[in-house]
DNA sequence: CGCACTAGTTATAAAACTAGTGCGGTGCTTTATT
């Protein structure tokens, strides 16, 4: 049967999405590949697909519990009943219920941490698996080197399987990123599919406040004042209740989201403001992977991002189905320290990695060296990561290499705030993209700023005609 | 690093100052014990 046929009978669509079929077809001709394709552009299909052309599971590597669940339920009310998610979710009883028959399944979505336990490794080399997926990918540069290092695993773990085709899957990737998913995933020249990252209808603005309760009232004027749904992102736990209690206070519809809450609360929240019933999330990073909502019209940073790949991927998430929106960065001078802290200070230092080194060295428990060098348990992880690789003297220097490379994005991300330059042009330069046209509403340094056609869809005007408007005045520019 | 907060000091007391301390993001997993 052919991929059309497939696609009709099983999906229920006449026709793919821009870039869907040519990675459909690497995949099916047995290539590694890369898709770095937009959220909403129907990834999952890329997978799907395939399929029910190959035999054997598909094994699908997922960063969030959560994310999991949410797509084997939809895969489920689909009508996909082979099935399943390995993870910690599961009870005791139905977790050996499952490892037991795995051969039954189809799809199998399964976190890095849970692949790397070995009783679940023995079962997955057990099975005929026709590829692995890695979702969202962006994950191995982004949090395997800082807290999470069995991302960083991936890639040796299956080589000891029949090496079955990879398919890795991303939003945005810059060529760093895209070095470390085919470094750490041992890709063979894969196929890689890339968009454009320039989203026309998203207009960029960085402005330089002169205090926090400057950037404050600034916030609370603006979500009073312009058009939701947004999401406004802050620097800690404690800001994000603090912020969304204070904007509450003056009738904003809006509740706060981040990693220190309830997973029902958060999923509670998370449902909310998709269904519109709240209208802005104050949130950390934690918010926004896997969330399907085309309509967010903005997204306000309260403070600087410490990777353009992180902004990139936070600004993203606004006016996905093409109308006009708003990304807004407040920033002072003192967040520049800040910011610097929050992402060294998880590296542990080299006095304290020596210290640890030698009490395992003189047999103490991984617990005690722990607590007694005083260095985070997430730490240990990925100091224990490069020491089952190589002597100490070259960990302490991937340490390093490690600091190094944050103040570097760090500084990446300063040069963007602090330039001069356009804002698109220059984001699109970092991922290697050369901005042909401005829109009308492009970036605060060209100076069409978005506060006109933000306070009209306050009104009620339809963002369809303001897209529109901007158009006729781009055309217009150019000409 | 830098801000916010607390405890201690001063010495008519009250408020105001100083020094010290705490706090700061992202998520998977999960044993035996409350």
């Amino acid at each position: 049967m052919d991929i059309k046929s497939i696609l009709l009978k099983k999906f229920g669509f006449e026709h793919f999405r821009v870039g869907q079929e040519e990675v459909i077809r690497n995949v099916i001709s047995n290539r590694d590949t890369i898709a770095i394709l937009p959220t909403g552009s129907g990834k999952s299909l890329c997978y799907q697909l395939p399929a029910y052309i190959k035999n054997g599971a598909v094994l699908i590597i997922s960063p969030l519990v959560a994310l999991m669940e949410d797509q084997v339920a939809i895969m489920k009310k689909n009508g996909e009943k082979r099935v399943v998610a390995i993870n910690s979710f599961l009870a005791y009883k139905d977790r050996q219920r499952i490892m037991n028959r795995l051969d039954l399944y189809k799809f199998i979505f399964i976190s890095p941490e849970m692949l790397m336990q070995n009783n679940v490794a023995e079962q997955i080399k057990k099975l005929k698996i026709a590829f692995i997926v890695v979702d969202e990918a962006h994950c191995i540069s982004q949090w395997g080197f800082d807290f999470r290092p069995d991302y960083l695993r991936i890639g040796e773990f299956l080589k000891q399987l029949e090496r079955p085709n990879i398919l890795a899957l991303t939003a945005t990737a810059d060529n760093q990123v895209l070095g470390d998913i085919i470094n750490y995933l041992r890709l063979e020249t894969p196929a890689v599919h890339k968009h454009s990252l320039d989203r026309k209808n998203i207009s960029y603005s960085m402005k330089q406040m002169n205090s926090e309760h400057e950037k404050t009232a600034w916030i609370l004027e603006r979500t009073k004042k312009t058009a939701g749904p947004g999401i406004i992102y802050v620097a800690s736990r404690k800001r994000a209740d603090e912020l969304a209690i204070y904007l509450k206070e003056h009738g904003i519809s809006i509740a706060s989201y981040h990693a220190g809450m309830e997973q029902e609360d958060r999923a509670f929240i998370q449902e909310q403001f998709i269904t519109g019933e709240i209208n802005w999330i104050c949130a950390t990073t934690a918010f926004g992977m896997g969330i399907h909502k085309n309509d967010i019209r903005q997204v306000i940073h309260e403070n600087m991002s410490s990777t353009i790949a992180g902004y990139m991927q936070e600004v993203g998430r606004a006016g996905r189905d093409g109308d006009l929106s708003a990304a807004t960065l407040l920033f002072t001078e003192e967040d520049i320290g800040k910011t610097r802290f929050i992402v060294q200070n998880d590296l542990p230092t080299e006095t304290e990695v020596r210290h640890y080194f030698n009490l395992i060295k003189e047999g103490s428990s991984k617990n005690e060296a722990t607590q007694l060098s005083g260095i985070s348990e997430t730490g240990t992880r990925i100091i224990d990561y490069y020491l089952e690789r190589m002597p100490m003297e070259s960990a302490l220097l991937k340490i390093k290499e490690q600091k190094t490379e944050k103040e570097k994005q760090l500084q990446n991300m300063l040069h963007i705030i602090n330039g001069e330059n356009c804002i698109r042009k220059s984001l699109l330069k970092f991922y290697g993209e050369t901005l042909v046209a401005a829109p009308a509403s492009c970036c605060s340094v060209c100076g069409l700023g978005e506060e006109d056609w933000l306070f009209e869809m306050k009104r009620g005007n339809s963002t369809r005609q303001i897209v529109d408007w901007a158009d006729r005045l781009a055309r217009l520019l150019q000409s």
